[in-house]
DNA sequence: CATGAATGAGTATTCATTCAT
DNA sequence: TATGAATGAATACTCATTCAT
């Protein structure tokens, strides 16, 4: 009837052991959803990857689908960390732009299996109210419209309706780690980036083109 | 002295039924694709939705996965008589610019079910070369890069590669188009085209930034 | 388009050869789950021993669970099929009583499977709310009631509650039943059939001790 | 200097703890067995019940059919000692006919847990020679063909095979205990055993029916 | 041609049992 | 001695595809 021994250190280090094996569980996991796709992947497969008894991998996840949605969570957890850890530390508003678009496209060009697993999660969860992906692209979008309507109210970027600028961007930005993704070319981030911003900052209209378009408009007002 | 029971016009009759009942497959199969998942559709439910025996799907497509193909080829088709259709007699660059992005929004605004295929078809046949999407975008391209380039020659657009403009506003429409599928907000596509337009001609820096931008670049230049 | 000739004597050929194929089904699950117990039985042996894919087997029945039930149901109806044929044209109710006796006895001996099947279905299935037996033996008492009820006014059995007799007799039966089988004896059905009506008749006492009990019982009351 | 830790006296009790464990697990395992039957009872529910670990019971048990069938002994146990306990004192033979049949019946009735396992154990373990309540059965229906048989050699209950009784009261017993646990109505012992005693003592028929049959009888043999 | 009954390969999940700590 | 994490054999059920009618 004695009790095992289980005081606070020794719960400790069984606690880390099993966040560890949750982790090296996902991790193979992302990678083989990734590869096969979900209905592709058997867990047969993924114990054998790991070297464990299938059964294991049922004491961590009830069940495959669970696995898998752990598995998206984690995608977009470390995609948030990654850009926050490059944005630590960079005032400049324009700076800061700049960095997170390069951050962004670098997270998904370093783990084409990341895309990968955002795609399945969409195919094979229709029913999930909301993609991982577009809860944390609505909390985020936030801090966002705070930066571009300062920089707004200092005349650095033209009045207009903040959500266009964050809406057009979102969609450049998610469209574009698609199609790199499934058209597999990877061209350098660094020069996506700057043609992202390129546009986006500056228009493709000549200036002549614009007197003009601002002349039409102006008429049109007036 | 009987007749051939299949003469010439009779062949062609056939040929045609064919095609209306291949057609009619393929319609009722996008529906359920999109609606189910492809693994969560069965041939089965198809057969009855479309009051026929699950042997006659199988006398028009080899396998569920060719049926699938054909239904996602058939997407693509009609997207692209879709844009031809509206941007016939539309001479003006910019105005077929317009057009296309307003066709290619509205087209999937009005078909929800025709977004889901596209993704159903990349996370269920990862092997398949290319997504259709991409196979049917190439073609496209060269196109548009003809139109910018004649823009770029009679000065209404800026010069840079006329790459970074298709590319650009590729990813931002292919985006917009996933994004407004996922978040189930159909925003007017009439505005959505036109802050797509704005940002894209324009930019969104305020002319004060430009101007600075336009000296640092002199400065760094010189 | 054309839809299958279906007439009615198609029809009616489709559904005895359904029936008839329902019943061989029915009749091998009920040996092989009399021989290696309900969960003993995998549907793959079940679907060689048929020589039927294990999906033909479910196209007559839902899950293993209702194959099994059925199965148990068709055990009753045989019984109350067996019974109900040899009592026919019996007029005479101690006759009827003793033919009742000997068939019953006959059927589960010359079935022993049966008797495993009552007792499976007990054992796997506790939530329904009554075991099949049971629902049967309730309906069929009645009848019995009645035979019990004019002997007595005729006063060829002596007054007693009627329940008093049915219940006796109906357990002795089941629990004999059973005996016979668990033991794997099987004394002649005529043999048991006549002690069993020995005693129930006539009573084990010897005359002198039914004086001496009749006597004892008429000094207490008076 | 130090003394063995396991000397004589330390032995014995351990004996008598480890008696005591086995005893309780039993005892839950009996419970749990016939609350969920055999295989919808798993060990990690017992172990838990019992507060232990998992590895503990395997102590005590070989493995999940021997706790099993150790379970199904004690009950066979404890009914023997609470029939005997009953009769203890007793002497008049037809009081202890008496007293064993409402003991039987009582102690089923308190414990209706027993009768579930007694059917799982049949049910479960087809191939064990004799079902645990038939070893006992025979032991015991030995002390008892005694009893009967010197009822008869002093005239007090009629000439005939002693097995007629014992095995016509077995099976009345043996299928009045089931009855009871499936239809689960507990009507009193008390008048449930006089109903059998009222029957098996003097038979059904009416005297005048008695002397017919009599009169049948001599005519029959003459 | 059209049908739908028949097929059986394929797979997530459970749970008795073991054994390192 | 006691524990419970780890194991992997075992199994019901589905569904794409075939083919006799």
């Amino acid at each position: 009837m004695t009790r095992p021994v289980h005081d606070d250190s020794q719960r400790a280090v069984d606690t880390e052991r099993r966040a560890q094996r949750e982790e090296q569980i996902l991790e193979t996991a992302v990678r083989l959803f990734a590869e096969h796709g979900y209905s592709g992947t058997d867990t047969q497969m993924l114990a054998e990857r790991l070297q464990v008894g299938k059964g294991t991998i049922y004491r961590y996840f009830r069940s495959k689908r669970e696995l898998f949605l752990a598995a998206a969570d984690r995608v977009m957890r470390l995609m948030r960390q990654n850009i926050d850890g490059q944005l630590e530390g960079i005032d400049d508003p324009f700076e800061r732009i700049g960095v997170a678009i390069r951050a962004f496209l670098g997270f998904f060009a370093e783990h084409p299996e990341f895309v990968e697993l955002l795609i399945q999660e969409r195919a094979q969860f229709k029913d999930r109210k909301k993609p991982t992906y577009f809860i944390h692209r609505e909390t985020n979008i936030k801090r966002w419209q705070a930066v571009y309507r300062s920089l707004m109210d200092c005349g650095r970027i033209r009045e207009m309706p903040i959500e266009r600028i964050t809406d057009v961007l979102s969609n450049l930005l998610y469209g574009t780690m698609f199609t790199n993704y499934f058209t597999d070319q990877s061209p350098s981030v660094e020069m996506q980036a700057r043609d992202i911003l390129d546009i986006v900052f500056h228009g493709i209209l000549s200036d002549a083109e614009r007197r003009r378009a601002a002349e039409g408009e102006a008429k049109r007002t007036s």
